[in-house]
DNA sequence: ACCTGAACACCGTTCAAGT
DNA sequence: ACCTGAACACCGTTCAAGT
């Protein structure tokens, strides 16, 4: 009624041989597509269900709970990034390290629904997530820092990228004028509250106040390569 | 019966004037107890109803609804924040950026469970959120960058301390060894599929990987320091 | 104005039963 | 082994009714 169409309506019991509906990989990919479309709130297990015209129960033959369908989303997401850019010896740290900082980002923009998701899972998670470090830690290796440096300096980049898709993926379109917003606010605020701010805001405002992702990521990469070249002289 | 002292128990329709039980103040108070004993996940409308002693129905005579509460939470932590640092023209820039960023950091410290919505929500709300980036504006100005300048600047600055507040706040203790996971996760992968990670990994597994989430924000802070000095020839 | 009870339209998950 | 139906213990929120 609902979907006429749906394989095997109306009957139950163990499907036969090759005829299963059902498999982990299926239910992901719905489940991607649901977060995709509507957001994560959207993403139930009955919807889920619903979605691929099947018993809500059926679904725990193949994932454990809800927990383990959204984990299985994050590793999809973490798993597309890795091993696109194969090393390349021809180019220097600098470039390498911003090389793997945009494809980090960029998986994370795939599917802003599921960014906040995968940031706050991103520890939680398998071996995927592990593997799309190394060009990170390759780039700074080439760079000839130390274990220990590396390390700390791979952590603070990853957390920037993450704060920064953060913010990114809170926001859902690709551009958006900070400036009315902004402008506003601090015009509401009390005189002498934040003096700085409403000084910087009031010129930044009279040109045009915007704010392009695009450029921010880049000056935020490029004022962290920075702080590593002056630190360890390079 | 549940809880036979609650103030008013088994009266309704309204109370007598200077006798009323709830209030938005009180309402997010106890919410906020809620979410820092048990979790985002336990802060329900009706959860939060029984404990303060009253009709689930009656919260949204102060509340239009659940995300309501939330983003009220939200305001609260940034409320924490603010002012607690006076100017301070004594202390070079770099030491004035330091500390707002401490204060920035340990705001979200004081409530973990509510890090990730506090995140989430940032960018949505209120001007409470906004006189928060004050100090960090203020330092910036006196170390002489342009408007344009500082303000990109302080957004890669809060978008590494979101990163890295997220990472801290997802898990739950002050200190945690990274070896044993990260050295097991490692050492499971495919030989050659992360060959720099797995050298660096073992290298530092041998003297005790550990990680220190203060030393690491310390880290962070400083390459991103010595990253605006290097640039502006500070 | 403020609080309440009953009701609606949902959830995730357990359990026993089908094939 | 895999799928199902009914049931349990929850949700957020609307609406009409109390004072």
């Amino acid at each position: 009624m609902v979907n006429a169409g749906k394989p095997g309506a109306g009957r139950s019991g163990r499907p036969r041989a090759g005829e299963e509906r059902l498999s982990r990989q299926a239910i992901l990919e719905a489940a991607l597509r649901i977060v995709d479309a509507e957001g994560l709130e959207a993403m139930t297990m009955r919807r889920l269900a619903t979605t691929l015209g099947v018993n809500p129960m059926s679904l725990y033959h193949h994932l454990p709970n809800k927990a383990a369908v959204f984990a299985g989303l994050v590793e999809l997401v973490f798993a597309g990034m890795g091993n696109s850019a194969a090393a390349d010896d021809e180019v220097d740290w600098r470039t390498e390290l911003t090389g793997a900082a945009h494809a980090y980002r960029n998986a994370l923009r795939a599917h802003p629904n599921l960014a906040l998701q995968v940031l706050a899972d991103a520890a939680g998670v398998s071996e995927v997530v592990v593997v799309t470090v190394e060009p990170f830690y390759r780039a700074l290796d080439r760079a000839g820092l130390t274990p220990r440096q590396i390390f700390e300096a791979v952590n603070t980049l990853i957390d920037f990228i993450h704060g920064f898709s953060l913010g990114e993926a809170s926001v859902r379109s690709e551009t958006f004028e900070l400036a009315p917003d902004l402008l506003e606010r601090v015009s509401k605020l009390q005189p002498g509250q934040a003096p700085t701010l409403a000084k910087i805001v009031g010129i930044l405002g009279a040109d045009g106040l915007h704010y392009e992702f695009d450029d921010g990521f880049e000056t935020g990469l490029s004022l962290f390569a920075d702080g590593i070249a002056a630190r360890f002289g390079l």
